[in-house]
DNA sequence: TGCTAATATTTAACATGTTAATTAAGTTGG
DNA sequence: CCAACTTAATTAACATGTTAAATATTAGCA
């Protein structure tokens, strides 16, 4: 907001923006806090991410997969949130590795069904226990309200920045 | 949070948690959230990625560069959430194109001085109009005092989850 | 002084993000 | 029935994310 007059008409602003040019302090920017708060959560999973030597992007496809009886490799894409070229990758290191199986779909063969090895259900099962703690954990800390409200805050902001396209 | 006794309790939720192991629905956790809303708050800037051909995390460069008089690598790869790593290269790239020019630090040659050429300076002040027009959007959109309220839930939320580890 | 530890940056190796092109299979309309 | 279009998935090329190792420089201290 205005940006040509306050300098001399509003009282002291104790706060982060100095902008020669009409740029806020760009580390405190909506994309990068987004960034830290995404890293931070993340981190608290890395043990996980470490015991089973899985990546976190593997590690989602695992506990979708896990989850659901059968799906297409595209509806994984979408709920996951892992672009199809991405995917594609991580499928053929999981499938090297036994923790998943894709077999075509006798009803559109253009549709590849991805499913779960038995030891990739013990090993999402087994970790679903402390995974969960760790949800519980950040509930706690943060508030159960607060981080309701917060995920719900983003919900609807994803929702306003894609109805303006 | 007490999860065996509100199912019974409460009215009918409308929501999505459909688990037979303790997973929620694992397409809206906290981290595949924030990703996705990171996701969309970027969209609203590419016109100015592709219009000057760089990347996202380029521009977060070039923005931050030319905001400052001077700075360290370090200082610049903790401002922007850069990893030391990815900032090298990215810088390789910058100093290439004549954006950004980087010489030794002379009371400590282990540092690196970046800073912006004019040819950067030129570029962003041209996009800061454009760009702070898209923030001004989005405010209006989401509403100002609900995006300032998200902003510190977020910044709190890597403040509680740092102070945990 | 000289040895060791710490700091700042870079490089290497591999996984993922992103865009565009490719391949294969289904759909549509003449 | 078939050519043109669409959809689903993969591949390719390049940029970035991540961890560990390498380099160079500075700081600490016996």
């Amino acid at each position: 907001m205005n940006n040509s007059d306050s300098k001399h008409s509003s009282p002291p602003v104790p706060d982060k923006d100095t902008s020669s040019h009409g740029l806020n302090d760009f580390s405190h920017t909506l994309p990068i806090r987004l960034l830290r708060a995404r890293h931070a959560a993340v981190s608290q999973f890395q043990p996980i991410f470490r015991k089973y030597n899985v990546t976190e992007q593997q590690w989602r496809v695992l506990r979708m997969v896990t989850s659901a009886s059968a799906m297409t490799a595209g509806e994984l894409s979408q709920a996951i949130f892992i672009s199809m070229p991405s995917l594609s990758r991580i499928m053929q290191t999981l499938e090297a590795r036994n923790l998943i199986r894709r077999h075509a779909n006798k009803d559109d063969l253009r549709k590849t069904m991805v499913s779960s090895t038995s030891t990739a259900q013990a090993m999402v099962a087994e970790a679903a226990i402390w995974s969960d703690t760790r949800y519980s954990d950040i509930a706690q800390w943060f508030g159960k309200e607060r981080l309701e409200h917060l995920q719900q805050l983003l919900d609807e902001l994803v929702q306003t920045l894609d109805q303006h396209q």
